[in-house]
DNA sequence: ATGAAAGCGCTAACAT
DNA sequence: ATGTTAGCGCTTTCAT
């Protein structure tokens, strides 16, 4: 283990620990014969400075917090959090910053997790992964002044966030599907405690409006992002004879799928179904599903970047950053015409 | 922001810091009343020690690594990562541990973060996943003297390990095959760089050999654990004509079926599929998959108590440690007979 | 059972 | 440009 201090370096080195100081933090005022002279010592002994003194004597302690609420458990299933994890750690590694993981498994854990993440004054900031609506968190996270940024568009518009434009995702999805001559086009939904779920439904609804079709409601029935969902809506919507169902996210449209073929439609020829998200699903479905891309690693690493961005310059003004979504024409929207 | 001291609570109380302290941390030899009293305080004021402050008088930093290796990415898009993490994350929560993550998206970066997890004392100790054969991590670890458990069997055999029961579970497989009687039973290995890789294969030739059956090479193809690798590996499998498959991951399986279904093969009419790993995917194929269970949340948990009775009681002697698997009999290994 | 005091290894203000 | 010094907030002997 190691036991190098920056006492012990400053001897080696024969100058004082602050100079050493100097040199591992990259200040200037240090003559560059005697920095160049220390750093060789640094680099033959593999000394790395202890982070708790840092964190103790300094203000920062160079941790970021993932904190993944525990109303997200359903979504923990899908690549949706692996992708997500790797732009962040991704940006944590090139930015010189560690990632704390804080996965809340019920509610009472995160009352209880949350002082330990914010009083301890370990992490610098954190970036908070999907809250739900009225998520109390966010709030919190205001007053107790902690640095943060969220993944998806909370329901609050003081908060900086990074989000997928779904808006603008959903709303191609459906006007293709108009454009494609399909006449009653429906949507199995996001959870409407969602902003995710409010915003796909309402680019579907905006498409259908801006081309002066009334949304009929018996074609548009709420899910919850989970494959059981997508069969269950697909279900109660059959009744409704839909020729196009626009899934808000694939794992959903993978149980419509499933269900359409217990109930023997084909897909495309009887009813064309779009997802959203593109896991790596999407591609070898049969047939292969048409689908929204969303750039979750770069989503990652936006928020993380945005985050440092906060802890370094303050909080105001609140970042909101959308990242462009990609339409993605496989076969399950194409029936021959 | 928290600027609650010890001190602070100790004046609060009428007490001095160092019985603040013990009363913090558990420590006999005060009295009831007194204790109890400062509980109170603690409690009304919301402290929570410093962490930073406590890693550097101490000795523990409660925090524990999870450290994965670049040679993983391959896996990172399927659900096996998240459910490890929600294992880890709980085990992590209920021994008030902080998980710290490290993901490593090169080689390169690995060498760079390395001494970070290491030498700054950050971590208590470390859970590695997956490692490859051959990998240098371990050996270091060793040397640096950090406590840790490897997630999968390494290939070093001084090391404290986690593994599931991959012998066992491919040899259940491949039994059950045989018991069906198909005679023709091929496999799509893990990459043999893999320990897990190795041991499903062995668990395969061993159900054979134990039956009188002599391994056909032309029956054995090596795959790398993607959907991709599984589809090009049944292509080449398809020439010799096998009437089963045991498939060494789920997600190899979804691209066998795939290739299977480009080459009008029924499953498992014409061809029994079975996989491993039971993802939630496996449930929902055309027709439902056969595969082994493996509990990898509870692997999790597992690693982190094993890790946390090595820091507290020393590596010696080595934990090895083998979790049951689970035979799933869904519908593609059972033809009509 | 409790308090006083000495660090843990570092940063940063201050002095030179 | 460099060294001296005073903490950061806690744990842990050592006294009492």
């Amino acid at each position: 283990m190691n036991r190098l201090t920056l006492e012990e370096i400053a001897r080696l080195s024969g100058v004082s620990r602050s100079t050493v100081s100097r040199v591992i933090n990259d200040h200037p005022n240090v003559k560059p014969i005697v920095r160049e002279r220390v750093q060789q010592v640094v680099q033959e002994t593999g000394y790395q400075p202890n982070q708790a003194a840092r964190t103790l004597a300094g203000r920062r302690s160079g941790f970021l917090g993932l904190f993944i609420p525990s109303s997200v458990k359903v979504i923990f299933d899908d690549p949706y959090f692996p992708r997500l994890i790797q732009g962040i750690s991704k940006a944590c590694n090139d930015n010189d910053y560690t990632m704390v993981l804080f996965v809340l498994h019920s509610p009472e854990e995160e009352e209880r997790l949350y002082p330990k993440l914010v009083r301890t004054q370990l992490v610098d900031g954190v970036v908070i992964a999907h809250t739900q609506v009225g998520d109390r968190l966010i709030p919190k996270l205001v007053a107790d002044n902690i640095p943060f940024v969220v993944i998806g568009q909370p329901d609050v518009d003081t908060a900086s966030y990074v989000d997928t434009d779904n808006l603008v995702g959903s709303y191609a999805v459906v006007a293709h599907l108009v454009r494609r001559g399909y006449k009653r086009i429906a949507t199995i939904t996001g959870p409407m405690t969602t902003v995710s779920g409010q915003n796909r439904r309402q680019g579907y609804n905006k498409a259908l409006h801006d081309r002066g079709i009334s949304i009929d409601d018996s074609l548009v029935v709420e899910g919850d992002y989970t494959e059981e969902g997508g069969y269950s809506g697909m279900l109660t919507l059959l009744p409704a004879n839909p020729d196009a169902v626009f899934v808000a996210s694939d794992t959903m449209a993978l149980g419509a799928m499933r269900a359409l073929r217990g109930a023997d439609k084909r897909v495309p020829a009887d009813i064309a179904i779009v997802g959203f998200d593109d896991l790596p699903s999407a591609a070898i479905t049969e047939p292969p599903l048409t689908t929204v891309r969303q750039p979750i690693q770069r989503a990652g690493i936006q928020a993380v970047e945005t985050l440092i961005d906060i802890i370094e310059n303050g909080p105001l003004p609140p970042r909101r950053i959308i990242m462009p979504t990609e339409f993605v024409i496989r076969e399950t929207s194409e029936r021959a015409s």
